[in-house]
RNA sequence: GGCGGCAUAGCCAAGUGGUAAGGCAGAGGACUGCAAAUCCUUUACCCCCGGUUCAAAUCCGGGUGCCGCCUCCA
């Protein structure tokens, strides 16, 4: 498998840590709001990749934080003249229910929130403090940049241009202006914890370092999350990870590109930005994933509702090839494979294979959604009632298999309630005697139902919108 | 100003040396009582200008346009 590594710029050849387990560190929502989609970008993108990892044999521990302590929480909590923990419960409580619809949870996910290891983050900092790489001044501890060798290899910037670049505002306590605070000193009316330092809480980078040690390792293999967090805080997470433990502090780092909205990136501080909850007012979430998908997880991806009526459509077909075959499943009979089924079944393996293929080189899942929908169209195309039930069960299989990956298609029909069945037994009687009148008002009124009749050659199929 | 990325049909989007996957939308047709679904047919001077090569969307140089990071940000 090879995956582009933004540590070297180049797709490389993946290789865990170990045999047949992988450590994956994504980092998570800031719990202060609901997340929207460009949020739910890397959540989806990552999934992905772990479920192609879990498809492959490997193990996969992966960790997706909650940063629950935060100026923005603190924040929204004294507005709402409420705790840090109710804001955060609040907002993690919401992120689950979309992390739910958006198929995030189909595989155990370690979702360890940031002030459940304070005393490791005191530990870790203190760490640093020994080694000189950090220091105190009055209750506000910062790393210092200038021990951590290659501090900006992974955003490939340099310290003088960051120096002349800054923009920001000179931190009079600082030996160095890029220096960042692994430790807060507490403001009145702020939450805080006891540490040698006084009371505090913990700056945002010690955090995710903190807690991939803690869960995953000194090392770990894959460190993911939003190209805008390249710079500063993944360059900030290698500098005290490696300088703490002087071990790399993730081999591969993957970076996805941004959501956009009319070309531009959609971002908290834009106000141009869609919540999970208001796509799902419209729109399934799983067809929020496909979107997501469908383009290569590093270009930039623009959202728009023509986007998504185009993913729907798409997602529709899929759903309808699925569907097709559940029902020949049942209109057909397995026998003995003959010249014909074998060539099928070649066929099917065929997208299998280009299916992975595309996984393989960098997850280009846009490039496996095509060989989903080949596949889908060589079912529609080839396979009927009269085909072998073995070639049908593989079809489906490998269909399943596959958009399983990509944690799509998991909808399962529903079972309909008596009287709806009635109905559609009636309109059948109607159709029989040509009163057609009746049968179109029948079938329109199960529309308004969200339930769409088909007339087949075998009989009518039904299907919920 | 520094660093990085992108430009493929009406739209979305793969393809990184051998003359353009897939999807959506549109048009025509088949099937149908009508629909729906499905199938068939149909649409690309690969941003521009040079260069390398037998051969370039794909490599190199120069433009133009757009975007991201350099500040909280997925």
């Amino acid at each position: 498998m090879k995956l582009y590594n933004t540590l070297t710029r180049k797709k490389e050849e993946f290789l865990p840590i170990k045999k047949d387990e992988i450590s994956m560190y994504n980092c998570g929502p800031t719990v202060y709001d609901f997340i929207h989609v460009g949020n739910a970008r890397p959540l989806v993108v990552f999934d992905t990749l772990r479920r192609f990892f879990i498809y492959k044999g490997y193990d996969v521990k992966f960790v997706v934080n909650f940063t629950d302590v935060d100026d923005k929480i603190i924040e929204k909590a004294n507005k709402e003249n409420t705790t840090l923990k109710a804001i955060s419960e609040r907002y993690i409580d919401a992120f689950m229910e979309d992390a739910e619809g958006l198929n995030l949870y189909d595989y155990e996910t370690i979702n360890p929130r940031a002030t459940e290891f304070i005393n490791e983050m005191i530990k870790f900092i203190e760490g640093l403090v020994d080694k000189g790489a950090a220091y105190n001044v009055d209750g506000n501890v910062y790393f210092n940049i200038e021990s951590a060798k290659d501090y900006g290899k992974l955003s490939k910037k340099n310290l003088d241009e960051l120096r002349s670049g800054s923009r920001i505002e000179v931190n009079k306590e600082k030996k160095n202006p890029m220096d960042f605070a692994l430790w807060k000193k507490a403001k009145s009316e702020e939450p805080y914890w006891e540490s040698p330092w006084g009371k505090g809480r913990p700056g945002w980078h010690i955090e995710c370092s903190v807690m991939a040690k803690s869960l995953l390792g000194d090392t770990i293999d894959i460190h993911s999350g939003g190209e805008d967090l390249q710079f500063p805080h993944h360059e900030n997470e290698i500098a005290q990870s490696e300088t703490l433990a002087d071990k790399p502090f993730a081999n591969y780092w993957l970076h996805n590109g941004m959501i956009t909205v009319n070309n531009q990136k959609m971002a908290k501080s834009e106000g141009n930005f869609f919540t999970i909850k208001d796509i799902s007012d419209e729109y399934s979430l799983e067809a929020l994933r496909f979107f997501l998908l469908s383009a290569h997880y590093r270009s930039p991806i623009n959202f728009s509702r023509d986007a998504m009526e185009q993913t729907v459509n798409g997602l529709n077909r899929l759903y309808n090839g699925k569907n097709n075959l559940e029902y020949l499943i049942n209109k057909t009979r397995s026998r003995e494979l003959d010249e014909e089924d074998e060539k099928s079944l070649e066929k099917i393996n065929k997208y299998k294979e280009e299916f992975i293929k595309s996984m393989e080189d960098d997850l280009n899942t846009a490039d496996g959604i095509a060989s989903i929908f080949e596949l889908v169209k060589f079912a529609n195309t080839n396979l009927n009632e009269r085909s072998n039930k073995k070639v049908i069960i593989h079809a489906q299989n490998t269909l399943t298999e596959l958009s399983n990956i990509l944690g799509i298609l998991s909808k399962t029909e529903e079972i309909l309630e008596e009287e709806i069945l009635k109905l559609i037994e009636e309109r059948s009687e109607a159709r029989k005697n040509k009163d057609f009148q009746l049968a179109d008002e029948i079938r329109d009124s199960l529309q308004e139902q969200g339930i769409i009749l088909e007339d087949t050659q075998d009989g009518v199929k039904w299907k919920r919108v």
